[in-house]
DNA sequence: CATATTTATGAAAACATTTGCAAAACTATT
DNA sequence: AATAGTTTTGCAAATGTTTTCATAAATATG
């Protein structure tokens, strides 16, 4: 069926296998109530003989839209932005966009050369994740005058639309909560900083609104610890081998505090009788872990799937005035890891 | 900088800019050597002045590489293949491969609609995941003569170089694993097995090694529970519930472990002492769970790194004899979740 | 049945590149 | 300074499509 010699088949191949020109086989494709019936099925019956794709490249460089997506992200080891792509992916599935998928492992510079890659392959739009990038990337897209989404994170007067959540909300949410319990002996642990605004902006909200409390947080119980488990596990336990204990912990992402749960279990620490734990970001797990984690719902799929939309209104729709922001609320999630201060 | 007027820059505005032809240009960016240093320089400077960004489609249609690689998953929920995808893209761009991205969520049919989408966009090649795919899907590849391999699972007569982890040898070594420990009143609990080679793979293997070894599964300790934490930890704590319980709970993937897991602690019972609970795949955070899980390591990263270069060799090196497979071999981890049948 | 409309199709130009070939511009050699 | 050899460059054809315009075929109108 699929034979045809060995060239793989062009528009020209099927026109001729269907004894027509090439413009009636391109119209079949694009404006198939132009053509006849008797000839359409001709047609349709040479496409299936001589096994022909239609080739995207040819067509976009008319102009014609690639119907491809550049998605940038930070890395996709984080569950969460893995849950935020697949939202999205999905989301531009429906209007036949594909992704190209890169990540820049929290390094500008490679951010830079991927938008270019991107760039080269005529993507019809492009996401980044977060608010904050060199300034070169936006030059860049400005020039290109291409639509561009800025997901993940929300803020009111971001560069381009920003579709996500307001990540100071999040870090007051949970500083709040902690403070209602009665806390006032708390530690922090938030990721290293470098290179990413969504960490940085919840550790200053966090810190802020405990001051603001009358709340600070001693140097010793401030800890910068890498995205893992594992790192989490290691830190908490060595905290709580001191008899001068924090009475709460707050950790800038949900993997900190399940780390820090272990790190409680595995030191004989009832939590949260013993120390409450908190998290951000609601991460799938989070609800069943025992005891299950308190947190800030940050809602990834529904970011995804609307960043998806505002991207493809944005394509669909160019020229006309640039779809807005949208701000998808964090809210705070009570479980069983947080309690009041036990005096 | 990069103003010039509003029409996007091709290769004849940078001639023009260069004062040289559009030969020039192009032997500028493909044949650097060709060129005189002093031309390179005008044009350089051309480029840059009219921010001018080369057109992948255009050269595409040339028969030159497009640069892309199809990458086809069930879904980026599951961490696992987050984590694989995640090394395979590492490992392509270093040669300078972008990855297409989908997922098709375990449906063949979207699977082939899928594929025909990558072959549209004249990927390079594309990586499917799993060994079992439509009969249509394997005819469409034959008959675009494109380089695809076969990842995250591994078995030597593949119809595709298959780079990943044979499945039977990971459920075996597992189901071994419990078997040495004395345990004779085991339940499994696997994932739902519709489409799914591995899942299905793993699952009866283990059943063949249990019955081997004269165990029986009886029907009510077999449970077939969505890929989800709280699944797994509902399922199991309704099994705990009854008096005559397992010694022994063996789970298709580290996801429904953890879910197990918990759901002994909800009961109040310990790991391993009043059951042994084990898992497959070595997930991040298996290690830090309290217990620490006893799994069977199934090497995602590397997995995705050695597809990458495989796929990546079998399209620089077309025609020759294709890569071959090659097995990531799973291995057997002890931790703490599993010890001997207590008498 | 001839003419006017409408519908369906083809020819050729356009799109942004690359590349084979030939001409032009240099260098080296005498 | 003329010639041969080499390096550098430009012209034009080719790539696989889409689209405009013109023409041919089919249908409607009188």
């Amino acid at each position: 069926m699929t034979d045809k010699k060995h060239k793989k088949a062009d528009i020209i191949t099927v026109a001729q296998a269907a004894r027509v020109s090439a413009s009636t086989v391109s119209r079949y494709f694009n404006h198939p109530e132009l053509l006849k019936p008797a000839t359409r099925k001709r047609i349709d019956s040479a496409v299936r003989r001589t096994g022909y794709i239609r080739n995207r490249a040819a067509q976009t460089i008319h102009g014609i839209r690639s119907g491809t997506i550049g998605v940038l992200i930070p890395t996709l080891d984080h569950a969460i932005f893995a849950e935020v792509v697949q939202a999205f992916s999905d989301s531009v599935a429906e209007d036949g966009f594909t992704i190209l998928l890169a990540s820049h492992g929290y390094d500008l510079q490679r951010e830079y050369a991927i938008l270019r890659k991107f760039l080269e392959h005529r993507v019809d739009g492009v996401v980044l994740t977060g608010l904050d990038h060199d300034e070169a990337v936006f030059q860049l897209i400005d020039s290109q005058k291409i639509p561009c989404v800025l997901m993940w994170n929300y803020a009111a007067g971001s560069r381009y639309p920003s579709i996500g959540a307001d990540n100071e909300m999040a870090g007051r949410l949970i500083a709040e909560h902690v403070l209602s319990l009665g806390h006032r002996d708390i530690a922090c642990m938030f990721p290293p900083t470098g290179g990413n605004d969504r960490a940085m902006a919840r550790r200053d909200i966090v810190l802020s609104t405990l001051k603001k409390a009358g709340v600070t947080v001693p140097d010793p119980w401030m800890f910068e610890t890498v995205y893992s488990i594992s790192a989490s596990k290691r830190d908490v336990t060595e905290l709580l081998t001191h008899d001068h204990r924090p009475t709460a912990l707050i950790c800038g992402n949900d993997i900190l505090a399940t780390g820090a749960l272990y790190g409680a279990a595995a030191r004989g620490l009832d939590v949260p009788s013993d120390i409450t734990v908190v998290g951000i970001g609601d991460f799938k797990g989070s609800s069943d872990i025992e005891p299950a984690l308190t947190t800030v719902r940050l809602p990834a799929r529904r970011i995804g799937r609307e960043a998806g939309k505002a991207l493809v209104t944005g394509i669909i729709s160019a020229g006309e005035d640039p779809a807005g922001s949208l701000h998808c609320a964090p809210e705070i999630i009570r479980r069983q890891s947080s309690g009041p201060v036990s005096q």
